[in-house]
DNA sequence: GATTGTTTGAAACTTGAATTTCAAAAATCT
DNA sequence: AGATTTTTGAAATTCAAGTTTCAAACAATC
């Protein structure tokens, strides 16, 4: 079994294989040695994780500049990975690709029907959406958001059916790095409770994409009204001027019958990762924790 | 023709650009040579226009075998073109990649600048993982859990944290257009009771992506010995041998402290639509609902 | 502190990829 | 058709990428 990708596991046979490292994606070879690496190895590891898929493009010699060690290393790594040499490596980790390679449609052309082409149709579609959405943000507007919530005392999601699963994502992250912080509506509750406690010092996030629910711009004017801070993140077809401090419009449509929330995520993950920053930055929040998320960026389980 | 500059320029108005360094892309040039190219050339010239990008990671020889040609043709054409040799041609359609570039693999070092640039740094830290994601997909095995998923008798989606939202999110989708379909944990509960009732007839879908629980691996060999079809969506660094009928690797690494999950997001999404079209075809699942939400498509809330 | 084992990159070495050469084959022109 | 130019790939050559070697620097152990 050479290649990556969605692969059946059949239990004969890979016992042989694993001990030599084969069958495995560059990724898996490298947390399976991840610990025993020294450190320039590791960089260079380390290098190739936030860049897989480009490996096959560099030469050793690239690597081994970029990741500040020598071309001695870069032979080691692949040595200890379990490839023969650099250029069994460089293969595997073009050959992962499936679709979008020459190999692939010289080679088989017509069988597998159009997969090939509903798959680049996918991901153009999510390109298309994550680009109109985040370069449509503002620095300043953005500034203010990842401050707010920095800042409030307590932060509070809003999000029904598919929305509530990103607001639950974004909570679970957010929470993380600071405290008080909670998703609404809560199991099988009303959320008139939460919203007629707010205060200004409180800040409001609303997922409100579409299959819109009447709840949530009583929600959002309520919040408003009581002076909390609101963000309304939504999709482009949402309203002119809801009553929200400030709008961001995300793009989900594609071709197909559902929404596609790609976009949000990356939206979502964006928002979450400057508030990291401006956190570290302040001094404020979960310090400790932020620590020790760097620290098990490595962990591999 | 000497060593400064090596760029045949038969048209006036390019002169500027080229004797800058070549301002022109791969494809670019190739379109303004494209008429003077001689058979052997041009058939590699169709080749590159078939996959400008990839070309960073096929070697010259490769190049030649593939177009049916010589290495000498693939050295004449990317003379022609205006590279001084092909290995600077290589470098030109890796850096043609908005992502890849080694102008962006440094950007890195210099702390995140302005805006706009975080914007891009993010924008192509998705694009990156969703390609990746997607275009290993293997039509056949995808196709063979789409089918498992719509004949079974029923589904569950088993994820924790971070994962069980992209859970619930699918389960979501999936849940609109056929039934029984659960998700797994529920508040509060254990899963053991529902994980023990599994049978040949089932299937078990497994969001288990890092900072993983305990319960997940146990969960999953437990159905799987009990012969239900398990298909497990991780991350790359996923270990050799999961006990799953199909594992999907999903690319969820950037530079930043969180995993970031759109390219999550557009895989379920995928195997979502998949699984609504197969359905349909069958004529078996939800028909109405599905019905419907063709014409909800053009509701806006 | 001496001993043993690792880790490391510079430099020598090897190998294979890219280039050049060249003569035959094909096309174009007269 | 004959002459001239262009195109072509096999083979020789060149050159750089990847590997190996090795001694110094560093760590761990006794």
């Amino acid at each position: 079994m050479t290649s990556a990708g969605p692969r059946r596991n059949d239990q004969a046979g890979l016992a042989a294989e694993a001990a030599a490292g084969g069958g495995l994606s560059f990724e898996g070879r490298i947390r399976t040695h991840y610990r025993g690496l020294p450190e320039s190895e590791r960089r260079i590891a380390d290098l190739i994780l936030e860049f897989p898929g480009e490996v096959a493009a560099y030469s050793a010699t690239e690597l081994a500049k970029l990741s500040g060690g020598s071309k001695a290393a870069v032979t080691r790594l692949v040595r200890r990975l379990g490839f023969a040499n650099f250029d069994e490596a460089r293969r595997a980790a073009r050959d992962a690709q499936t679709w979008g390679s020459p190999l692939y449609l010289l080679s088989k052309k017509a069988p597998s029907g159009n997969f090939g082409a509903r798959i680049e149709e996918q991901i153009d579609q999510d390109v298309r959406n994550i680009s109109l959405t985040l370069e449509q943000l503002q620095a300043d507007v953005f500034d203010d958001i990842v401050d707010a919530i920095c800042e409030a005392r307590r932060v509070f999601l809003l999000g029904y059916r598919n929305s509530h699963y990103l607001a639950g994502y974004a909570r679970g992250q957010i929470n993380q790095v600071r405290g008080d912080v909670y998703l609404l509506p809560t199991a099988g509750e009303t959320i008139a409770e939460e919203i007629a406690d707010l205060t200004v010092d409180d800040v409001l996030i609303v997922i409100g994409f579409r299959r819109r629910v009447a709840e949530v711009p009583r929600a959002m004017a309520a919040a408003h009204a009581a002076g909390a801070k609101v963000l309304y993140v939504t999709d482009r077809s949402a309203e002119a001027a809801p009553p929200a401090t400030w709008t961001i419009p995300c793009a989900v449509r594609g071709k197909d019958l559902f929404d596609r929330y790609a976009a949000a995520m990356s939206l979502l993950h964006f928002l979450c990762v400057a508030i990291v920053d401006r956190l570290a930055a302040k001094g404020r929040g979960r310090l400790q924790r932020i620590e020790n998320l760097h620290e098990e960026l490595h962990d591999f389980d």
